[in-house]
DNA sequence: TCGTTTCAGTTCGCATACAATCTTGCATAC
DNA sequence: GTATGCAAGATTGTATGCGAACTGAAACGA
């Protein structure tokens, strides 16, 4: 893997931080992936200090987990941690809806937009871009109602659950997902939040639901490739 | 201020973050108290770099921030952080209790004691306890229901409050608190999850709304202050 | 007396150095 | 042929060093 695109030189840790992020967003980092500290550190042009900070942080928010004196990874979530974060979303994700569902036209408006990117980004069949924003959709929908630290609790689980959709290989339909954030946006433009809530209740148990699914071809799949090394 | 109490030695940088979270959750520190790195390492007996280490990962719970090259401090939200911070945890505990509030009979058993050591630190005027215990409340709600996701979210957001709640002298009684705890948990053990939804609202909101009134009396407090150096 | 400037002290930002531990490949014994 | 032990290499854990920037106070001038 690399972490290639946005060339961007500026060699904060934040920026490290911020890389590493949405490599995992638009899935360009597998779950299980190993950071090395020297690695990143040639990668970014820094000292491993830097890179020791990012990952600091980027362990404080759940996405990278340390294993002692083997290195960084990316988290590689059990079948119960992924349930557990799935719920977490959908408990944040309705209350928030149930709370401050009430948008005004202008937020109505910034998610057609951003409904209109993934739509434009599933067209492209560009996967990363596309990843990003159905994760990022949900990020858009809590700035947009007004909640700058439900939207930075949302940037951390939504990456963590695209870690877990890619794990689990949860294949719940891009343009199916889309196509879902589109009627929460009609259920709240009507005004209609228990409609909203209960329609965001139901994307997320997709996702879920999927992880369900999968999790037995996930673990054949696995065996296959323990007993067969040329697979 | 002093870091006193838990005198344990073992000297990891997460146990740096733990003392330093549960100082603030027991009001030990204040909102806008300087954390020098230097001063931290001699308390803890270690060197810079494991202080900055706990200080990064705070830095990414929304704990501390960094002011360039003069040092990290303890959050002091503004008016509208705070409301921000109150406003995540409404939607996040509602959620909860709306999207998985079917707590079973060890779930009541076990937020009934702590409500029992609410009072009792209550009764006993331990301050420290009774804040931490207070807050924790929370916590211990999201642990009984079964997400310890959520539980990791809102240790932070607790934290948070109980920082809010310091600077702006927000002084919603203790015994209050304590009462509404228990009225939520009636609520939940008589399967009647709306209403312990909406008692857990209301709950929030008296917080919030303390912060409303007295913030003025806070600007004159600190203008007394600034006046009267000796106060 | 008040405002400005300068200078010394303090503190963080980042890199580097060294120690501890883990991995891995190879040699050796059974 | 398989397993075991060992040593070399690689990688993280922690401490330390140095430079830059900020603070505060003293000195200076108006």
């Amino acid at each position: 893997m690399t972490l290639s695109s946005l060339p961007e030189e500026g060699a904060s840790s934040s920026r490290i931080e911020d890389r590493i992020v949405y490599a995992a967003l638009s899935g360009q980092i597998a779950p299980g992936e190993r950071l090395g500290e020297k690695e990143l550190a040639e990668i970014f042009g820094v000292s491993r200090t830097l890179v020791r900070e990012a990952m600091m942080r980027l362990q404080a928010r759940g996405i990278v987990q340390v294993s002692s004196r083997r290195g960084w990874f990316v988290i590689e979530p059990t079948e119960e941690e992924a349930r557990h974060t799935l719920d977490a979303r959908r408990a944040l994700e309705v209350g928030m809806l149930v709370t401050l569902g009430k948008g005004d036209a202008r937020t109505i408006q910034a998610l057609r937009a951003h409904v209109q990117a993934e739509k434009a980004a599933i067209r492209k069949a560009d996967r990363a871009e596309r990843s990003y924003l159905l994760g990022h959709f949900h990020v858009c929908l809590a700035e947009t109602l007004g909640s700058p630290v439900l939207a930075a609790l949302l940037q951390d689980l939504t990456t963590r659950t695209v870690l877990i959709a890619a794990l689990y290989q949860s294949s719940h339909d891009a343009c199916e997902s889309s196509a879902e954030h589109e009627v929460i946006i009609d259920a709240l433009e009507a005004g209609d939040v228990p409609e909203a809530a209960r329609l965001m209740d139901k994307h997320l148990r997709h996702v879920e639901n999927a992880l369900n699914e999968r999790h037995v071809l996930k673990r054949l799949k696995n065996l296959k490739a323990a007993l067969n090394s040329s697979d």
